[in-house]
DNA sequence: AATACTTTTGCAACAAAGTTGCATTCTTAA
DNA sequence: TTAAGAATGCAACTTTGTTGCAAAAGTATT
């Protein structure tokens, strides 16, 4: 368990520090997605707001984590899957869902984003489906 | 032109302010999605920011206007069509598309949301869907 | 294991974004 | 026209995010 942290950060070419493996840790313990609050708190004042801030943007950068778009101005976060960190490139093709009632947003991995037809002169890079509602442990 | 935002006031219940005016012509005369900084340089400090705040949380309450989940911190408004506002229920039903490029977001009207299958106990209210890419105008 | 080099961290200071209470001003409806 | 209610502006504040720099920790090499 203490090992995996450490070897994500490994297999991206990142040092090792303690602040990265308790994140991570925070993240592989979480059953759903942290915006950069969820993780200040868990933390406890362990580590400093801005490494906080840019631990998250170097994971993002080097694919370990996903980010989440939502409305309602907080970004969250998720530990990218098998495939997505192996491949390098970003192709998070799931929906993320967000409970309206526990306020937890989860990613299904099983539901894949239907494809879309875009208009003439569109190209398309990413797409990102979040769906609003109630989950199966609030219904 | 003027007249349009005072009946989408009227439609709605809200008494006909000069900032409700200035910020629905905003909204009518923009191409693209606006986050509330875009209107704040609009308005040229003709309102205060608060004000702004303000009236785009009603305007959102009151189905006027939708917002467009991101990934980048900026949640984004756009006007809704007719069929959004006199329904009253929300069912954005379309896509979006932010253009890496210029920056700019886009309801492409005309692209529906294709169907989702969630897994069994979950229950859908709301659903968004973001496109990232090249827009037709920077291609 | 000690060194030199590089990277990361924490602090401080700051900038930007968003919120709240309250007095004043504007809208609306009678 | 006026009274009641709603919206606005201001001030003060909280939260969120950023930047530069010195100190500390990590990495690679001998």
């Amino acid at each position: 368990m203490q090992k995996q942290g450490e070897d994500i950060l490994k297999n991206s070419a990142l040092s090792v520090t303690a602040s990265r493996k308790r994140i991570l840790e925070i993240f592989l313990a979480a059953d759903n997605a942290l915006a950069h609050q969820d993780i200040e708190t868990k933390c406890a004042d362990q580590y400093d707001r801005v490494t906080i801030y840019r631990t998250l943007q170097t994971f993002l950068e080097k694919g370990i984590i996903h980010n989440i778009p939502s409305t309602d101005n907080m970004v969250r976060y998720a530990l990218c899957n098998e495939a997505c960190i192996t491949t390098g490139h970003h192709h998070d093709n799931h929906v993320h869902f967000k409970c309206d009632d526990c306020g937890k947003t989860v990613c299904l991995d099983d539901v894949n984003i239907p494809a879309v037809n875009l208009p003439k002169g569109y190209t398309m890079k990413e797409i990102n489906m979040v769906v609003n509602g109630i989950c199966k442990s609030c219904k």
